[in-house]
DNA sequence: AATACGGGAATTGTCTAACAAGTACACAAG
DNA sequence: CTTGTGTACTTGTTAGACAATTCCCGTATT
């Protein structure tokens, strides 16, 4: 694998950026970015932004019709729901392979254990060491595809936490009790009721997301 | 849902019919598409062509490095093997949700009825009904993001198909069988049984073809 | 003879400038 | 209050140009 170098490309560059600040919060759903603005901000031509925001409209963050400017994209409880669980298929499938050759990834173990330290941390900060104790699972797989479906399903998902801001939906010792128990069937073969008890992780947060969703 | 007109961009009537001749074989695996061929042949400029191959490259069918000119994707037996283990995974959780719900979707009965007809058909002809068998699968799960990421696989599945040109891999028959013993299971609510049959099927799909991919 | 090293051709990446086409909003008229 | 119109703004597309990179091939060297 070659080695990742910054900037390949002045578009991927702007797409990086603004993928960023969308996560940041700089950048909240439903804020218009239209071509000429991203163009003035990053000091690059009105073709090179266009570029750009198709990307990220591909992707999903930003939403745009013909015609009109791309606004990152509000998500309704509806969406969060459909993400989860499409997430769901995928992720259950990744347990049940590990369950069955009663093998812990070793990553998903030490994301987790990230998380338990970070027990009074900001919920912010446990998105991180969540995102990749999930994906960790799906690496499982050891599919080219669905490990790149997966990362733009991921990319959706922090769209997700955006939308709740810092609002606490779980208590940060629930995931990671949660967490604990899947890595604990995983490494006894308990293949079905791994799956279970991972969908119904994704379920009660997909429930308390778009419940917040609603609330809007 | 608004009535779908024909043509609302030109890179889309691009992409639009690249995609067709692709798909039929005109534009065979590993053909080159410069961006200036590109755009003489449809009489656009450079810029609109390039955003037509961005577009494709971005689907799969077309590969790219940084200043190389674009080729139709070769898939190797690799490809072909991830391709079917990703669709796979998303067509075993629908089947199962359709056995749980004793549900045979009315779609893949009249495509699979469609293919018995077809018995002495060129192979050719049998792509179509088979890709809307297996997409009425995953249309029960009733999730947007499912089914745009399937719509993405089956450009992929297409692709498949013409890396094997007219070679007959599978008799007409035996796939119908399978299908209608597939059906036959869900409606007896056979949902463990039915989602083996599924990845059993699929299976042998994928070993006959990554078989003839690596012959090539 | 095989390999390493330039040099040139071809292709893509990006920019500037401009015009065409479409949408949304405000405003006026019925 | 609804309908129609017009204007401003944004995107869609085109044209031409230059820079940067890659590939291929011929030459020279070992």
């Amino acid at each position: 694998m070659a080695a990742r170098l910054g900037v390949v490309s002045v578009v991927q560059a702007i797409v990086k950026s603004l993928r960023a600040r969308i996560f940041s919060g700089e950048l909240a759903p439903g804020t218009p970015l239209g071509e000429v603005d991203v163009a003035a901000h990053y000091e690059v031509a009105r073709p090179t932004a266009k570029a750009a925001l198709e990307n990220l409209v591909a992707s999903g963050l930003l939403t745009r019709n013909a015609h009109q400017t791309a606004r990152v994209t509000l998500l309704s409880s509806r969406d969060a729901r459909d993400i989860y669980r499409t997430r769901a298929i995928i992720e259950a499938e990744a347990v049940r392979l590990l369950a069955s050759k009663r093998q812990v990834p070793a990553a998903a173990r030490d994301a987790n254990a990230e998380i338990t330290t970070l027990a009074d941390a900001s919920p912010i900060d446990i998105i991180d060491p969540d995102i990749r104790f999930h994906a960790a699972l799906v690496q499982a797989l050891e599919s080219q595809r669905t490990s790149a479906i997966y990362a733009q399903l991921t990319d959706e998902i922090r769209l997700c936490m955006t939308h709740v801001q810092d609002a606490t939906l779980l208590s940060t010792q629930d995931i990671a009790a949660e967490h604990a128990r899947l890595l604990q069937l995983i490494s006894e073969g308990e293949a079905a009721k791994a799956a279970k008890a991972l969908e119904e992780h994704l379920q009660t947060a997909s429930s308390k997301l778009a419940e917040h969703l609603e609330s809007l």
